[in-house]
RNA sequence: GCGGUCGUAGUUCAAUUGGUUAGAGCACCGGCUUGUGAUGCCGGAAGUUGCGGGUUCAAGUCCCGUCGGUCGCCCCA
C-alpha cells in the first residue's frame, strides 16, 4: 500500500477538543438555559440557503457578498450559499412558513457559519454564534427584552466584568437619512484630512468613516454632526423607552454616538457589548433593529430586533467550566472477573453512576491507568475465594476522602437489586457481594 | 486583499558568532521495584527542523518563494 499524505484540514476550520470544547458547550449549555428563562423558541434552520436570500438582504455589490460568502452551484445548477449570519435565513424561514400568524416571535438559533475571511484567534472561516430574535414587535420593550437577556446571559457566563454595554440610535428612515446626508457633507468639507481609507468609506459606507481607528480620522469625527440633532420626535421617543426600560432592569448602559451599522435597513437600536479583554476584536455580543431588512426579501413590512455572539470568543472569554469527574474505573483483578466486571458496571451505569472500564491491559497497567486518570474512586472487582462470595470490590479514595461513605451507601443500594451486599460499610474498604441464591 | 511576526518528535520547549550523529520534560510502549497501590528505577519507539529553491566546505540557524499559525489593517452580515 502506497504512503499517502494526510491531507490538512481547511484553513480557517478547527477540530475542537478537551478544554477547549468544553468552553465551547458550555456557552451554548448556558445560552439554551437563559433563552428559555426568556421564553424564546429553539430555531433549527439549513446550513445552505439559496444564494439569493443573503445577496438581496446585504445588496449584491457589497465586498460581504462579492468576496466573502462560500457560494456555489449545486448539482442541479441552482446557486447555494453556505450561511455567512443567521438573520436572513431567519426572515426566510418566517416568511415561507407563514410565521406571521404567530407574531410576534421571540426565536434563538445556535450553530456554524461560513465566511471567507482570513483567519485569526477567535476568527474562522467556520465559526459560530448564538443568536436571538423578535419578529414581529415594533416596540422597545422588545429591544428591551433582547438586551436584558443578553446582559444575564453574559453575566452567567460569569464574562461580564469588564465588558460594558455601547448603546446608540440610528433613528428611523427619516432621521437616518437626514444624518446621513449632513455626515457627508461634513466630511467633504474635511476631506483634506480624511484618511484614505475613509475617503473611499466617503463614497460607499459614510456612516462607518464613525468608527475609523486612524488616528486623524477620529479627530474629525469627534466635531461630526450627531444623530440626535437629526432625531424625530418618534425616533426620540422610541430611543427613550429602551433606555428607560434598560434602567428600569437595571442594565448598564453607555451612549455611543459613533457606532453605526452598515446596511440601511437597520432603525433605531444598534448595541454592541465590547470586552476589554481581546484586544482590537473587542465585540462580544452584538445587534440591533433591522424593520426593514423583511421588505427586502419581498415580504410585507415587519419590525424586528436581534442580536448575535460568537461562540468561540465568549469560550475564550469563561472561566474553564468544572467537568463532572468519572466517579468510578472498574478494574478486574484477573481474567476470571472480566464477565463480572462488565456485569456490574452495567448496574451502576444504569444506576446513575458515571464510571469507565479499561479495554486491555495487566491489572497493574490498569490500576495505574486509572489512578493517573483523575477518577475519583477505583473498584477493584475480583471473583472470591469461597463459594458464596462473587466479588470483593476495593474502594480506593483518593483526594475525596469525604465522599467514601456515601458513594458506598450508593454502590450498595445499586448492587442490592442483584446481590446481597455487606452492611460493613464503615469499617473497612470491601463491600463483599454475595448472590441471593448461593 | 495589505503589513508585522513566528514555524524543531504526539505535545511543551532546547540546540553558542552557521560547525560532529538535532536534545530534554510530559505523553506513549515494554520491563523492574512497590503489593490494596497517588511513587520510584531501567529501557524503547518517536524528526525529510512546515514545504520548495538558493548562498556556503558546511544551513534548524542566512536569503527568496510558498503554505500555515498569530497580531494589526481592510471588511464586518
Amino acid at each position: 500500500m502506497s504512503k499517502v499524505k494526510t491531507p490538512n484540514p481547511v484553513r480557517g476550520t478547527q477540530d475542537m477538543f478537551g478544554e477547549t470544547e468544553e468552553r465551547f458547550a458550555h456557552v451554548v449549555a448556558t445560552f439554551e438555559r437563559v433563552r428559555k428563562l426568556y421564553g424564546f423558541k429553539g430555531l433549527q434552520l439549513p446550513v445552505m440557503e439559496p444564494t439569493a436570500v443573503f445577496a438581496r438582504t446585504l445588496g449584491e455589490t457589497t465586498d460581504v457578498v462579492s468576496k466573502e460568502m462560500y457560494s456555489f452551484e449545486d448539482r442541479g445548477g441552482d446557486s447555494v450559499t453556505l450561511r455567512p449570519e443567521f438573520t436572513a435565513g431567519i426572515c426566510r424561514a418566517y416568511l415561507t412558513n407563514g410565521w406571521q400568524q404567530h407574531a410576534p416571535m421571540k426565536l434563538s438559533v445556535h450553530g456554524p457559519l461560513f465566511r471567507y475571511e482570513r483567519p485569526q484567534k477567535g476568527r474562522y472561516r467556520q465559526f459560530h454564534q448564538i443568536d436571538a430574535e423578535i419578529i414581529g414587535a415594533a416596540e422597545p420593550a422588545a429591544d428591551v427584552e433582547l438586551l436584558v437577556m443578553a446582559d444575564q446571559l453574559l453575566k452567567e457566563l460569569k464574562i461580564d466584568d469588564g465588558v460594558s454595554l455601547h448603546l446608540n440610535t440610528l433613528g428611523d428612515a427619516e432621521s437616518r437619512n437626514a444624518w446621513r446626508a449632513a455626515l457627508v457633507e461634513y466630511f467633504n468639507d474635511h476631506d483634506a484630512v480624511l484618511s484614505e481609507d475613509s475617503m473611499r468609506r466617503l463614497k460607499t459606507n459614510p456612516l462607518r468613516i464613525l468608527d475609523s481607528k486612524d488616528p486623524d480620522d477620529r479627530g474629525v469625527c469627534h466635531a461630526a454632526p450627531k444623530i440626535d440633532q437629526f432625531l424625530t420626535a418618534q425616533a426620540q421617543d422610541f430611543f427613550a423607552g429602551v433606555t428607560s426600560g434598560l434602567d428600569a432592569a437595571g442594565v448598564a448602559w453607555k451612549r455611543s454616538p459613533a457606532l453605526v451599522r452598515g446596511f440601511d435597513y437597520y432603525r433605531h437600536t444598534a448595541f454592541e457589548f465590547i470586552t476589554d479583554r481581546l484586544g482590537a476584536q473587542g465585540t462580544v455580543l452584538g445587534g440591533g433593529r433591522y424593520d426593514g431588512l423583511i421588505e427586502h426579501l419581498g415580504g410585507p413590512h415587519t419590525p424586528a430586533v436581534g442580536w448575535a455572539a460568537g461562540i468561540e470568543r465568549l469560550a475564550m472569554l469563561v472561566d474553564a467550566p468544572e467537568l463532572e469527574p468519572t466517579e468510578f474505573v472498574i478494574v478486574p483483578a484477573d481474567k476470571t472477573a472480566n464477565a463480572l466486571a462488565i456485569e456490574i458496571i452495567g448496574i451502576l451505569r444504569r444506576n446513575e453512576f458515571c464510571c469507565e472500564i479499561g479495554f486491555s491491559g495487566s491489572e497493574k497497567k490498569r490500576f495505574d491507568k486509572a489512578m493517573k486518570s483523575g477518577a475519583r474512586h477505583v473498584l477493584n472487582v475480583a471473583v472470591g475465594s469461597t463459594d458464596n462470595i462473587i466479588a470483593e470490590l476495593k474502594i480506593r479514595d483518593m483526594k475525596f476522602r469525604e465522599e467514601l461513605v456515601p458513594i458506598r451507601k450508593r454502590l450498595k443500594a445499586a448492587l442490592e437489586t442483584k446481590y446481597q451486599v455487606s452492611d460493613d460499610i464503615d469499617g473497612t474498604r470491601i463491600i463483599t457481594l454475595k448472590s441471593f441464591n448461593a
